[in-house]
DNA sequence: TTGTACGCGTTATCAA
DNA sequence: TTGATAACGCGTACAA
């Protein structure tokens, strides 16, 4: 591989004038500009990376990091941000955390080992003030992923209010035994949603009923397990209140492909994304839209424009709207006819 | 941020003591070697990435190449492959192409430039004379995508067959007008998708028609499109052959949705890898599975193989099995009767 | 307008 | 068993 060096040799001029040229800096003649990039094309020389960064302190590269990319969630959350970092010529590394403390703790470290100049986080499972020491080493936003204790740049919905939505929903469709199915760890995140969820049950004089609820919930998979659980031993639940559209996919699948159980009519059930599954089931199936790619836009921005103007405090909260999306799988016959 | 310099002076010994017991090296007195750690705890040293991969050359980084993480194929692959690559102590850069030339080219530079050890090509749009030269940087290893005049390692599986047994279960179901819905560029894989296809076309005295073919179906959306085309302007045909399960589940929630055909008796419909939406789907779909996380894992450790012995030329072809999985799309209620 | 010389933080070599 | 020193390849004061 050839460096500055054997550039600065065949066009017979100092490394410091190569390194004007290849930086696009001024005080170089034209003649020897020409000459320096005619021995480069004839070297085929390319910068060596590594050493730019170590002079420049600087890694053009970002980390994300996310449960895990099968959820299509977090897949369509990371394409745009990838698109959107490579525009201003930033690499993204993927980091799954399956949900996992160490991992994450893991991939903070490329923090602090100067691998990456800044890290989203699209999610998180550990206290944020084991978090927090990370800040010394560059910026850290969160996205999706939210708390009220830290003041770094959040993006993201108000779930609380989205679940309020999607459960007050539910109760209008005349659901009374709601069942709260959810997954992964407690996040800052998953207790808003619960919040909110309990927040609409009490207006309708209703509690929150543990023996109603399923916290292992994360994929289709689970979704049919969860269908069966439901049908053998909570058969008065009529409605489900679920963080996935997967989940509720699951579920509708098996309701609808092995017992008689009718949705929305025996089960409402409401999911959570707009995936295109939910469009796509029979029946559809009702769920939240976040919008995706404005999230992701603003908080790759949000992240750059920290690391290009170090210092500057951008606001620290970027809450996006979410939209309840009524579909079939909780329309139910004897209220469309009132 | 505190450098070996800084423990050096702290513990009262040299940066090279120091970095022998940062690497683990022998010929360190045992109270020397508590002293220099109670040193980097003490400040909270933790090694510079940048100046280790300088000195050495290596970035312990990979690149994988895609043409977009929304296909959930893709993000299965990714998602496998992270998984590998981290237990090995790799990072993994996330690189869409879109199927561009160009940022295909742009992303192959990270191996020239150091930022990566190798490239994982799970896509390919440019000529392979035109990727060759970058071979030079560093080793590539192919993944699904592959071809015939390249010699470096390739994991996938048969496509060619793969098409050619969907195809024939089409016919074997009475189809006898047949369109071929296939999408983006023209890469080796999908050429040789359609020579099965043909094949097997031929095989039942039919060849191939262009009429019958489009070559821009990608997504649910585009599975919406095709189905009116073929409604409205090729209403003769009665079977798809389509190599995304969700075109053709777009192709089957518009036809259930929005007409009075009925899939499969009035058009049957195979996708291809197996996706959750092929089975939720109502009908379930027709596919082909792929083993997706074995060729990941394999995929990841021949790259790595080659990372750690260097000049070790591993097999170039690694074919896994495939299994086409007969669902509903296709099952004609005539020939089940039979 | 061009070049000299130093330093970014590590690790490998070699001498002590 | 330890340490001084020289790279790794680049960018940039500063001097010319």
């Amino acid at each position: 591989m050839a460096t500055i060096e054997d550039v600065a040799k065949l066009a017979g001029l100092s490394r410091t004038t190569v390194s004007r040229v290849i930086n696009d800096q001024p005080y170089v003649t034209d003649e020897k500009r020409q000459r320096i990039i005619q021995a480069m094309n004839d070297l085929g020389y390319v910068p060596n990376s590594s050493a730019r960064r170590l002079r420049s302190q600087k890694t053009e590269t970002i980390a994300v990091l996310l449960p895990r990319l099968t959820n299509p969630f977090f897949g369509n959350l990371i394409e745009a941000m990838e698109e959107r970092a490579s525009e201003w010529g930033y690499q993204v590394i993927v980091c799954q955390t399956h949900d996992s403390k160490k991992k994450e703790m893991d991939y903070l470290q490329l923090l602090k080992t100067k691998q990456v100049d800044g890290v989203i986080m699209a999610s998180l499972v550990n206290e944020w003030e084991d978090v927090k020491p990370f800040l010394e080493c560059g910026p850290i936003v969160f996205c999706n992923e939210y708390m009220d204790e830290s003041s770094i740049p959040m993006i993201h919905m108000d779930h609380k209010q989205a679940a309020y939505e999607a459960t007050t929903h539910l109760l209008e469709q005349g659901c009374t035994h709601i069942s709260y199915v959810s997954g992964g760890p407690e996040s800052h995140l998953s207790k808003k949603r619960k919040e909110g969820f309990i927040e609409a049950l009490s207006e309708y004089g209703l509690s929150f009923q543990n023996d109603l609820a399923i916290d292992w919930a994360i994929d289709v998979s689970d979704g049919q397990k969860v269908f069966h659980l439901i049908k053998d031993e909570l058969p008065h639940v009529d409605g489900v209140f679920t963080g996935s559209d997967e989940v509720a996919a699951g579920l509708i699948y098996e309701a609808t492909s092995s017992s008689d159980w009718v949705i929305p009519d025996d089960l409402a059930v409401v999911g959570f994304d707009n995936q295109m599954i939910s469009l796509l089931m029979v029946p559809s199936v009702t769920t939240v839209e976040q919008p995706v790619k404005q999230m992701a836009d603003k908080t790759v921005e949000v992240l750059i424009q920290q690391l290009l103007h170090p210092g500057s405090l951008p606001p620290n909260r970027y809450v996006y709207p979410h939209q309840l999306l009524v579909r079939n799988s909780t329309k139910r016959k004897k209220l469309s006819i009132q």
